[in-house]
DNA sequence: ATTAACTTTCAGAAAGTATTGAAAGTTTAA
DNA sequence: TTAAACTTTCAATACTTTCTGAAAGTTAAT
């Protein structure tokens, strides 16, 4: 198989991954493009590589940054800027779950605790004992999860990696 | 706060978490609904609480047997069929993480593993290590991911708990 | 065998998301 | 300052996913 072929089956399946992952495809495209290159790209190279319109290619360079997935570099007599991603998957995975959790876990954990704290009324007493004891157990299950999930992002490699060494044996 | 007041803020919360999951809106207020409810409800309890029309019940409703979260339950002599969620968060947790490792990480798996064992050709030398290296890089973390996901889809709740318990200290 | 009480399906409508491309904005060099 | 070389924005459009509701299917009792 030639180099083109590979890359793209791999950008095809990043692709596929990220959005299944509330990620958009493009984005995700983009980020397997520069996981894969040896040099560094301009937002032209995307455009061309994948295909895809000025506009998309800057706003979702742009998300990359803010994920903090990809950097910019500025090179001394050019007027192009060049994007490369950090190939260390553990970071990679670190920041992604940084970002997950802004989105997915405080939201949820914020209701959940807020819940819990209320004096619910009504008739129904059975309905409102099975109602606070679901609150409650999802508020002790998330606000663990959420304790690992933190350790996890701010774990250097060498943590993680050797608790992970003696989860997987 | 009411009961209704409550249960309507869980369910929203809980709505909008699994659409950021990938896992439907109305799939997941459903589930809501039931791990709130006392009492197994009917197709037209679903439809009436959530403002929802009967095949978009029906629908999700099946996908939540189909993941192993909701059960069907029938009555002698009533022809209607009640569902209930099971309320246990780390099972809840456990079958979702199933699902989704069979959507995502299996996928990815199977590219990675396919493209390292593919011989690359191509005349760039420099970008054939790069691909080489990030494919391999990429193999054992997810390959890695995997085994952890497996682990804890596979646990009791108690092995899972005690590692659990060390990790968060 | 018929009917009433349900459940399932699916084509079309609606809602939600991503993409384009052209125009506006910015920066650098001369 | 001007102009060239880029980058950013955003309204319009295309695409994708979800939802509806009516029709078809199923089941159980008589």
């Amino acid at each position: 198989m030639n180099l083109e072929e590979a890359k793209n089956k791999f950008i095809q399946s990043w692709g596929t991954l990220g959005s299944q992952w509330g990620i958009n495809r493009t984005m995700s495209q983009i980020h397997a493009l520069m996981l894969v290159s040896a040099e560094p790209l301009s937002a032209e190279d995307v455009m061309e590589q994948l295909n895809i319109s000025r506009g998309n290619a800057n706003m979702n360079l742009r998300a990359l940054m803010d994920w903090g997935l990809v950097t910019k570099e500025i090179r001394l007599g050019d007027r192009k800027e060049y994007f490369f991603a950090g190939k260390d998957m553990w970071e990679v995975a670190r920041k992604i779950t940084y970002e997950r959790r802004k989105r997915e876990i405080e939201p949820i954990l914020q209701v959940v605790n807020e819940l819990k704290k209320e004096n619910i009324t009504g008739k129904n007493k059975a309905e409102i004992a099975a109602f606070s004891d679901t609150i409650e157990e999802l508020s002790k299950f998330t606000n663990k999860a959420n304790s690992i999930v933190d350790k996890f992002i701010k774990s250097d490699e060498n943590w993680f990696y050797k608790t992970l060494m003696k989860l997987v044996k």
